[in-house]
DNA sequence: TTTT
DNA sequence: TTTT
């Protein structure tokens, strides 16, 4: 029986534009890099200082769908979900460990037509059947911009061929 | 202008009993993994599978006594925090990466007794002054246990003669 | 287009066994009284006082079924879920308000048997389809308990002719 | 002890601008109304509604003077903080119920100058030591607006005599 | 490594 | 009305 509650509430704006990947069977996996800078009182007395952290958020299916349309770079957004530790061992042997947001719901903030995206979407990962009819099927997903800061390694790079049973989590 | 929600709720077990070290002021930094089994529904009707996620857990200051106290192995707790994301370049040149619950709020669950702890503990980071009058100053933080998957480095391993400054968060 | 998060999340002990309802199509509708004491600093250096809240937390479909089954007076529970506010006008004209949490997920604390129930339950509200074959159709509600403090009104309480349509959430 | 979580999260909008008032002590207490419009999926495969309610969130000390200085009607805001039930007996004897969102956290969204604000304001409670040097002492504060849905009476709202301790939370 |  |  399952035991335990995981759970992200993150704030925070997108340092790029989404990468959206399709697995095998049609279904959208958007990558965003989301930044929150938030205040830490100083210790002793001493000043506030800011930190900001870079969150690697996934989203699947139909909210992938909607990530991938309607976020960009510098979007304001809401993201619940949980967090996803995975290690993976390259082709050098050495284990690499990666942290993902796996996001439940979305909503993008601050409206009123912020970049390209307008204002106010609304989502949650639906419930099951994540597999549209392979809508606007990716013709090549180059991801051509590098991965970001402790980016995923090619092998584990969601290429064309990816299918959806092996997704780790 | 700080920017950002960066909030974790955790509802799990701990693995182990937890580890406390102390900084050169005296401060308790108290480390522990913390699973959360959740369930995740099956797509395509598939059936539901569980995952269980281990979280590296950090309480500071008043919290980190508490944590090391009254914690166990086997332990319930409920956490509240935010995501740290650290990067260490090891002395053989290799970064590694490292994703912590720095820790806010802690409540123990279930009560009774369970373990040494007794049960019904609750507590939040002190706002300020954590530097306890050095109260059970640690003799000789040997760590025995070895530090788990993805864990710290030796450079990072807090020594006795850490300093207080260096807290990277 | 929807715009804005209502998301409430509770750590606390049943003062009551569990009250379940059933509506005309069969759906259950499972009411409990959740408290959760928590602890305030004081004021200018003033001593921490308690205070405890106490929710009135519902739950539905298939979740109303997994709470009445398995909650029972003094269990501890976590319930994630929204705030609903609403009001009636009673018979005498006069309007009377409520609030309630309806709960979206809902997990069993502490384990180890307590109560009849059972330790480490954990549910999420199905997805759609909250319409069980009027799996147990209860006889005969009688409610019998009172109602608690800021407790509904007659013309609000689930009747077995209860339909659907009319909840008003 | 203390035992219990009682956790509120809210992302919506403010339908007011916000009324400040201050204690006998000097303290702010500003109080808004926020709605957050979430849409719940139809019960049977029917269309999805929107339900927009309304919270009552009031903010204290140092966090009550940044609402009342930042926040305007219709901004939109992170808060973070806890359900606080009251009741209290008009003069007519008759109990009234009051169900508060008591902010520990704020932050406004969408940034860039929307309203008289300015972006991107982040504030947490004062741990403590709520009692400013009686910053731009309030000469006579006089309401006007009258109190939206579910308005607290006459008898609850904190006049200029008002003393910090008799605040029932 | 926990828990059910 | 719970719990510690």
């Amino acid at each position: 029986m399952a035991r335990g509650i995981n759970k992200v509430i993150l704030v925070g704006n997108l340092g790029n534009d989404p990468e959206t990947k399709y697995t095998q069977g049609g279904m959208a996996i958007t990558s965003v890099s989301l930044a929150t800078t938030t205040v830490r009182k100083g210790r002793d007395g001493g000043e506030a200082t800011e930190k900001t952290e870079w969150h690697r958020v996934k989203f699947f299916g139909k909210l992938g769908e909607i990530a991938g349309e309607y976020l960009r770079k510098g979007s304001q957004v809401y993201v619940e979900g949980r967090i996803s530790y995975d290690e993976f061992t390259g082709q050098d042997g050495v284990k690499k460990f990666f942290t993902d947001i796996i996001a439940d719901e979305m909503q993008m903030l601050g409206g009123r037509g912020e970049g390209g995206g307008g204002g106010g979407a609304r989502a949650e990962r639906s419930g099951g059947g994540d597999r549209p009819a392979r809508q606007a099927p990716p013709q090549r997903q180059d991801a051509g911009a590098p991965r970001r800061e402790s980016a995923a390694p090619a092998s584990r790079d969601f290429g064309d061929d990816f299918a959806d049973d092996d997704i780790p989590f």
